[in-house]
DNA sequence: GCGAAGCA
DNA sequence: TGCTTCGC
């Protein structure tokens, strides 16, 4: 939804861009960005994408672009230290902004530069003179700037990857202020990016507390001050006088820019060839390429303009590809002029203002499309076609059910394909891969050049880039996982995330009630033992008070080599001071209230249900991830832990059903072993961790071992699972290094044949540059070749670890894809919801659910076959903590 | 060990 | 960005 959507009949939104904000923003966020002569550009690439953007999604009809003048501003004569902590603006940035007030100008955009105040009182000024007549939209992210908010003023950040829109409502339900009194909470905590040090000890929590006692700083002084308790009021009364001052910093004028009036901020239309020669000049080819898509008749680019020219066909090498013609984007009357798709391969692609096509048959690559059309038509045409290549399948079918439709074989993915390959690569975005086109690969046995290809061409580089990646998945093996497993669990996943799971919202509102009051009662608590008040989250004033104030012993460093306040350390002194054990329990509770509590109720949707995205290829061990809101790190330990999992629940009528795999990653290990010890134990079901404890501690039988050797035994289990080195082990355990590495010794000796499973798998890697898992997924381990010991050891524990938890994430893998097209589980109607590495969940009508259970542990447990038995456990509830 | 997320 | 903590 556009920003405007919000105004819908009413006048036109005036828009006031923080330029310098992002001026500032853009040049630390790409610090390496140059033109080729290495001139700095990074700002200006930001700020003209973020107007470019700005342009082509709002279509504004007023706008004043304001940047900050040079010289000092009144706020400099009235506190001498005002933002005197920030050096000097970088040379590299000075240099841009001739350059990008320039661009601004060439966008049609009216520029202010404010002369003796600040960007800021320039916003606030224009958005106080206009706000009754129109809506106004600040784009802009300080948040001094809240308090310009109102019903028609509305604060946008645009950057960055979520971006954000405040309204008054908004911003009232977080503070529980009003706008106009934002300058004085401000005042109170002070904002050290401005250097206004505020009231020590005060911040936000605390100035909330006063602003509940006394609306305004005025309130405060005459009367207000009263009613705070003992200390805090000593501080306020001493700090007094100079928080009205801080408070004229923050506070922002309302009486200046009065020259530019509404028509200056009109919008004028594009300089359309003197903007596209800017950015081919500072060498933004996507922008120009942007600016293209805006324009249509906006010039092309010089050089000629072809897909894959000269590259090998993958029709055979016959004939090469012939070269597309020069790109014209049609507004078109579209599916009738798409070349015909029988039997070719589509190039598909996702851009921010639609889809694009290209089609390439045995006699020719078409041009490149901007699809119009409607979806189902669309479907029907991809239908024909051989293989429908795109850089993101998943998003296309979390974006529409209707792509369900298109048959799976069609697909061709190329974000997965690329993860494939390489897990590790943190990035698989059309973006990223793109431009991978463009740079030559070294690694690459077909020895592509970069591609010559026009930047239009997405849906033609899609295909591009399948002529590059498939030979490489042929060689490395990796097709069948790609079309058997990866690919068809899409559809699962985005059923999943559509599905989704619903939350009890009361009982999550009384639990953030009751873990709130806990808090505050503990921050008190904790602030009157340590005499002073701090902020409790953070671990350098907590590491101050702590070691400083109280004299307390650091029992560790992190590895930066600061004082560590982690909890593990904590343990180590809980009995030397009372204040240690009431910061454990606020560390504990207040993690439960910003991750889950806080959160998660405002991702429900409008049925009580949250959606989470699974991720396929964001691990380098092929497990899923979770994320927006993360359901894989839901709490499930002590009491907090299952009342937690309580407030995940069926809907009314329904039942749901968790099954989870025991023990899956050691039967995995069994059966890669071959471990006699590990195969009998789990053939006659035994409790592994015993078991493992009695070889270990020469015990008869592992009914002999004592609960403290299995817990041992259990940590070390593991700890080879986990890749764990002898460092990690030895803090689980909590004993010296030295023990810990004997033990490991001691383990390996009594479990010959799992050192033997270790050495070969390292073995192999070593030969092969890379393990593979139970269903061929590989992960490339080049630390394995590095000079580094410790890379080396590193990239030993990652080799075992990956075909353990890799091959684990196989097997769940072909688990969900059997319950999805199960039909039993389909005439029951019971759609997995969730997943959690080694757990299933379903929901189910009640009639059904255990049924449905029972009917997903079979599926579970028979879906390969490995050495060793797998075992599902199985329960049904009417919460998650109940299903378990 | 790995991934997600909150916080300073 | 680094630190911390949750899950597996």
């Amino acid at each position: 939804m556009s920003i405007k959507e919000r105004f819908p009949d009413g006048p036109e939104p005036l828009y006031l861009v923080d330029g310098t904000s992002f001026l500032y923003r853009g040049f630390y966020a790409y610090p390496d960005l140059q033109r080729s002569d290495g001139m700095p550009t990074n700002a200006i690439f930001i700020v003209l994408r973020i107007l470019l953007r700005i342009l082509r999604e709002e279509r504004p009809k007023y706008l004043g672009f304001i940047m900050d003048g040079k010289g000092p501003t009144f706020r400099h004569e009235l506190f001498e230290p005002y933002k005197a902590q920030r050096p000097r603006m970088p040379e590299d940035m000075a240099v841009q902004i001739d350059p990008l007030r320039e661009a601004v100008q060439l966008m049609g955009l009216h520029l202010l530069v404010s002369e003796g105040v600040e960007a800021d009182d320039c916003i606030a000024s224009l958005a106080a003179r206009h706000k009754e007549e129109r809506p106004v939209v600040i784009v802009g992210s300080d948040k001094d700037l809240k308090q310009c908010l109102d019903e028609q003023v509305v604060l946008w950040d645009p950057a960055g990857k979520r971006e954000k829109v405040t309204t008054l409502d908004i911003f009232c339900e977080e503070t529980g202020l009003t706008p106009a009194q934002w300058p004085d909470f401000q005042a109170l905590t002070g904002d050290s990016s401005d250097n206004i040090p505020g009231i020590p000890g005060v911040g936000p929590k605390t100035a909330e507390k006063i602003m509940a006692q006394a609306a305004t700083l005025e309130d405060l002084r005459d009367g207000g001050a009263e009613r705070l308790p003992d200390k805090l009021r000593a501080k306020v009364t001493e700090h007094m006088e100079k928080v009205f001052l801080y408070r004229e910093l923050t506070r922002m004028r309302t009486d200046c820019c009065e020259e530019h009036g509404l028509e200056q901020l009109r919008v004028q239309p594009l300089h359309t060839d003197d903007l596209f020669d800017f950015l081919t000049t500072f060498e933004f080819r996507s922008l120009a390429r942007d600016l293209r898509s805006m324009v249509p008749e906006a010039p092309t680019a010089a050089e000629p303009v072809a897909a894959a020219t000269g590259q090998a066909s993958l029709f055979g090498t016959a004939a090469p590809v012939p070269s597309v013609p020069p790109l014209t984007l049609h507004k078109a009357e579209q599916p009738d002029q798409l070349p015909n798709p029988d039997d070719a391969l589509v190039g598909l692609v996702s851009m921010d203002n639609g889809l694009r096509i290209a089609v390439q048959s045995r006699e020719e690559i078409g041009s490149e499309q901007q699809y119009t059309g409607s979806l189902p038509e669309l479907i029907d045409y991809l239908a024909r076609a051989r293989t429908v290549v795109c850089p993101d399948v998943h998003d296309l079918l979390r974006s529409d059910a209707a792509w369900d439709a298109l048959p799976l074989e069609r697909w061709f993915d190329l974000s997965l394909a690329a993860y494939l390959l390489n897990p590790e690569e943190r990035n698989y975005s059309w973006d990223r891969l793109h431009q991978s086109l463009f740079q030559s690969d070294p690694d690459d046995p077909e020895g592509h050049e970069p591609a010559d290809l026009h930047p239009d061409a997405q849906a033609g580089a899609a295909l591009l880039y399948l002529e590059r990646v498939r030979p490489k998945l042929h060689a490395a093996n990796l097709e069948t996982l790609l079309r058997d497993v990866e690919l068809p669990l899409l559809p699962v996943l985005a059923a999943m995330e559509r599905q989704g799971i619903h939350l009890d919202k009361q009982a999550f509102r009384a639990f953030l009630d009751e873990v709130q009051e806990r808090i505050d009662e503990l921050t008190k608590e904790i602030h009157e033992l340590a005499g002073e008040n701090f902020n409790i989250r953070s671990s350098q004033q907590m590491a101050v008070v702590l070691f400083d104030k109280l004299g307390l012993k650091p029992a560790g460093k992190t590895p930066g080599g600061a004082l560590s306040t982690a909890n593990q350390v904590l343990e180590k002194i809980r009995s030397a001071h009372p204040i240690v054990e009431a910061i454990l329990q606020f560390r504990m509770l207040e993690k439960l209230r910003s991750t889950y509590l806080a959160p998660l109720p405002r991702l429900m949707d409008d049925n009580g249900r949250l959606h989470t995205h699974f991720n396929l290829t964001a691990t380098a061990t092929g497990r899923l991830s979770s994320s927006g809101p993360n359901l894989q790190n839901i709490p499930i330990r002590g009491p907090q832990g299952k009342r937690m999992r309580a407030c995940f629940t069926a809907t009314p009528g329904n039942l749901l059903a968790a099954a989870d795999y025991s023990q899956i990653e050691l039967r995995v290990l069994a059966h890669f072993s071959q471990d006699p010890a590990l195969l009998d134990a789990f053939a006659q079901d035994e409790d592994i961790h015993s078991r493992t404890a009695a070889l270990l501690f020469d015990k008869d039988s592992p009914q002999a071992v004592s609960g403290e050797e299995r817990r041992s035994a259990k940590t070390i289990n593991f700890g080879l699972i986990y890749g764990m080195g002898p460092q990690r082990l030895a803090r689980e355990l909590q004993v010296p290094l030295s023990e810990a590495k004997s033990f490991i010794e001691r383990y390996f000796e009594r479990l010959a044949t799992l050192k033997a499973f270790y050495d070969t798998i390292v073995e192999d890697a070593a030969t092969h540059g890379y393990v593979t898992t139970l269903a061929g997924r590989r992960r490339l381990l080049p630390g394995l070749h590095s000079r580094n010991q410790q890379m080396v050891s590193q990239a030993k524990r990652q080799a075992v670890n990956t075909v353990i938890q890799g091959s684990a994430a196989d097997v769940i893998k072909l688990a969900m894809l059997a319950a999805h097209q199960d039909t039993v589980l389909q005439e029951l109607n019971a759609p997995l919801i969730l997943q959690v590495h080694d757990e299933l969940l379903l929901e189910a009508s009640e009639s059904v659910a255990l049924q449905a259970g029972e009917r997903l542990v079979e599926i579970m447990q028979n879906v390969t076959e490995l050495r060793v038995p797998l075992r599902v456990d199985m329960g049904v509830g009417h919460n998650w903590a109940e299903a378990h």
